[in-house]
DNA sequence: GTATTATAATTACCTAGGTAACTAATTTTC
DNA sequence: GAAAATTAGTTACCTAGGTAATTATAATAC
């Protein structure tokens, strides 16, 4: 029965990955659900909530709250799309020239807490965590 | 650059093995972080406050409240130590009677939740996620 | 074309977990 | 042994994310 350890082990890990990106990201007044959704709006261009949802996963209202500190912070507006419920979101030009200090922080982090996991471990880990999800998502 | 998606999908991952066990417990009235205090006062027995906290690490005020709430419900107990500051919390009575419907609703889902994925995969998830926490923590 | 149903987003309220500031009790220092 | 520093726990307040209920718009039924 390694099924308690398992699911505490990983949920230590998520708890303690994201509280070190959120102590790299405070300097610049972010917090990690914000960068979540920058990272996909930089790549993905503009997105409606519910896209943003489905995309991350995420129930509309903590959505909703995140984009709205968002776009309080300059960083995110809101379009209306010609279907009248829906918000079209997407990076202002503030959050584009800022996005490649941010890219760099993250990047740094990131690449601070996977120093000493060896890439092959990292694909292997990768592979185990999607192939799992796939099956119970 | 997998790194994105390595904490993504960690992330994901762990946000829906809690909210599946959350709905699993809701029949009895308990949520995960309960569970997992009660879980280790089981196995452990009589244990401080700060004790809990190093074990599942997690903060002093969170725990507080997980306990606070424990109280209760009647399913936990704080004794006074021969240190006035500590608070040694125990499962009450009512709670080891409880104990073996918990764990089998637990044992349960967690079953469920890995039943598509072949225990030689759990294993070295779980393998690389101690590993890795381990170079990180 | 109106009534019903479905959908996008929001609001209110809950748990989970973090930091900062505080209190009370214990140790350490001198 | 009194003053200073440390420690256990709590309180207040923040973000993250969940459900249920509500609102406004769009799509569907008839």
């Amino acid at each position: 029965m390694i099924s308690h350890e398992l699911f505490h082990s990983l949920h230590q890990l998520s708890r303690h990955l994201t509280n070190k990106l959120n102590e790299a990201l405070k300097p610049v007044g972010l917090y990690s659900a914000q960068w979540a959704v920058i990272f996909v709006l930089k790549n993905k261009g503009s997105l409606t909530q519910k896209e943003l949802c489905d995309y991350l996963f995420v129930e509309a209202p903590p959505m909703t709250r995140t984009i709205q500190r968002l776009v309080k912070q300059g960083f995110v507006k809101q379009v209306a799309g010609k279907d009248k419920r829906e918000k079209h979101v997407q990076l202002t030009d503030h959050a584009l020239m800022e996005y490649p200090q941010w890219e760099n922080i993250v990047n740094k982090i990131n690449q601070e807490l996977l120093k000493d996991f060896p890439v092959g471990s990292q694909e292997e880990l990768l592979k185990l965590q999607k192939s799992w999800l796939q099956q119970i998502l």
